[in-house]
DNA sequence: ACCTTTCACACAAAA
DNA sequence: CCTGCCACTG
DNA sequence: TTTTGTGTGAAACAGTGGCAG
């Protein structure tokens, strides 16, 4: 159970946090950011709590009467620290649909009755709001409010601190809890003081630029106006190199929005300034639709030439060869991409609250084998138990801050590199069993619960990794690493739902209701499966009429 | 990497 | 009155 | 008919209280 957290431990976290980037950046952040740590630590204890309490929610704008906190004392004098300070403001700017927004319903209907506004008490609240905000217009709303508003300020301050940290924004303070709290705890790997995430002020503006660019395209996308998105595709930044892959994933997002609208062209255009799939398997099938099946087959050629990844590399094939027409010269040169997967059917009684694969998982237990859900828990897990020391050593740069689930160069290819030697030598002590069960029990107990991205914890038991490493070779396992480590990034899913176990045999069984088909990261394990003679299968599950 | 990713499933369109 | 959503909390 | 393409939704801490319906 988790244990009570020591009394105004967020303001800790916080200042925690503060001081670690002020430590490690002081000379890359600007006189604004400086001053707002300076000028934070100067605030009372309860003026600094409530800040933080601000902060951390969602916000942005506050009714001040119903900020209560157990320990801040006096909650309109913090709040009235806080806007001296200029680390809030009363919502001076705020327009009356934002505030009103912060009313109740019953709120929304004492508004109406102090202004005469004619309006039925059974309105739903949305509709509501649209009548008052109608009815307001041009009036004085604040004075007929029975509560203040408050709003933090400096927030893209905290922000710059916030990503220095975490080198993300899309972590924060609630991870610190979850750590302490023992629900997801993090590694006690050994940080490296010196490591900057980023290594001058400009790719960290750019990385803020891109981040907004990032929440303003999908509102746009969201909101459904395709004029504006055509806008905002004219005022893209340029690609900067060093964060090429958050620049394409933003790129394709838009792009693809764009085919929806059937605006070929300017989506065409955005794909061609992206480096990551699936920007030319997008290509590919968008110059087809527009009949421009020589460009569309040029795509397919380069991508054949130098793929971006495995998957891409397969579309390629296949899309050209349908393509091209059965008597195509270039026919012959492509490679095959195809696979045996060895399939058998199975007729089951559905049953409620059960999903087809815990009823295989069921039919298979009933068949005496030992059956497990797995998916891509085990072999992942395993390999993240095996090499468990080497994932968290302390390699240059890898670890900068406490809160990380794994080196930052994880997805990179220099990450076998940079590791090669122990990588090398670990591969050669777990081809004795012995050795890979005690590797992967020692840092089963002595590592369990804390955060690994190889490691889903729920999914994996004692039992389980005992029966993995005695009925699974070790050579079949050493072929699933080296697959994973050959792309971590695309790699790590596709496995079949299931694994059987049976006197020293295994069988992995991917599972498939009707209408279900193998997704095509499924099929790359599957034929890997194949050549490797890794014993697979693919369950066809259908229901007996009625 | 919840700013995700992963999977199954529904339906439409193409072959 | 109950239920589901969602924001917040530790 | 079968195969392929596309869009949708749920699940990833758990427990609580406010609020809308
Ligand atoms: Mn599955
Ligand atoms: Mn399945």
């Amino acid at each position: 159970m988790p244990e009570d957290l020591p009394a105004g431990y967020y303001l800790r976290n916080f200042t925690y946090l503060l001081n670690f980037v002020i430590e490690r950046h002081e000379e890359t952040l600007t006189v604004a950011e400086k001053s707002f740590f300076t000028e934070f630590q100067a605030l009372s204890l309860d003026a600094q709590r409530l800040y933080v309490r601000l902060c951390s929610r969602k916000g942005p704008l506050f009714r001040a009467d119903k900020l209560t906190y157990e320990d801040i004392s006096d909650t309109a004098m913090a709040v009235a620290e806080l806007v001296d300070e200029g680390f809030a403001d009363r919502g001076a700017d705020c327009d009356n649909e934002a505030i009103l927004a912060l009313c109740t319903r019953a709120d929304l209907l004492c508004l109406c009755r102090q202004n005469e506004t004619k309006s039925a008490s059974s309105l739903k609240k949305d509709q509501l709001l649209a009548v008052v905000a109608e009815a307001m217009v041009g009036l004085p709303l604040r004075a007929q409010l029975p509560f203040t508003v408050i709003q933090p300020r400096r927030l893209d301050e905290l922000r710059v601190f916030r990503l220095l940290f975490f080198g993300n924004l899309h972590q924060d303070m609630t991870d610190f809890v979850l750590h302490e709290l023992g629900v997801a705890p993090f590694e006690s790997y050994e940080i490296d003081h010196e490591a900057r995430f980023f290594t001058d002020r400009t790719l960290l503006d750019e990385t803020l630029a891109l981040y907004e660019l990032s929440e303003l395209s999908r509102e746009i996308i969201d909101s459904g106006e395709r004029e504006t998105l055509l806008q905002l595709c004219a005022s893209l930044p340029d690609r900067n190199p060093d964060l090429g892959h958050r620049y394409d994933r933003i790129v394709n997002r838009i792009a693809r929005q764009l085919e929806r609208y059937d605006c070929c062209v300017e989506a065409f255009e955005l794909y061609q300034r992206s480096s990551s799939t699936p920007a030319r398997e997008r290509s590919a099938r968008l110059l087809r639709k527009m009949e421009l099946r020589e460009t569309s087959i040029e795509i397919c050629q380069e991508v054949l030439r130098a793929p971006w990844d495995e998957a891409e590399y397969e579309f390629a094939v296949k899309f050209s060869r349908r393509i091209l027409g059965k008597d195509h010269r270039f026919q012959s040169t492509l490679p095959s991409v195809e696979s045996r997967v060895q399939t058998d059917e199975l007729v089951l009684y559905p049953e409620k609250d059960c999903n087809v694969e815990s009823l295989v998982c069921g039919w298979a237990e009933e068949q005496r084998f030992s059956a497990y859900y797995v998916e891509n828990s085990l072999f992942p897990g395993l390999f993240g138990l095996a090499f468990w020391d080497i994932i968290f050593a302390p390699v240059r740069g890898a670890f900068f801050n406490p809160f990380q689930r794994g080196p930052s160069d994880l997805f990179q290819p220099t990450f076998v590199d940079a590791r090669a030697e122990s990588i090398a030598e670990r591969y050669a002590f777990i081809q004795d069993r012995e050795n890979l069960a005690s590797t992967v029990m020692k840092h089963y107990r002595s590592k369990h619960g804390l955060a690994n991205r190889f490691v889903h914890w729920e999914a994996l038991s004692e039992d389980l990794l005992d029966l993995a490493m005695f009925c699974i070779p070790v050579q079949h396992l050493t072929f699933v690493f080296e697959r994973m480590m050959s792309d971590f990034r695309n790699n790590l899913s596709g496995f079949p739902d299931l694994i059987l176990f049976r006197d020293d045999t295994y069988q992995l069984v991917e599972v498939k209701g009707p209408g279900d088909r193998l997704q095509v990261n499924q099929q790359r394990w599957f034929r890997y499966f194949g050549e490797k003679n890794i014993p697979a299968i693919v369950t066809n599950v259908s229901y007996p009429p009625g």
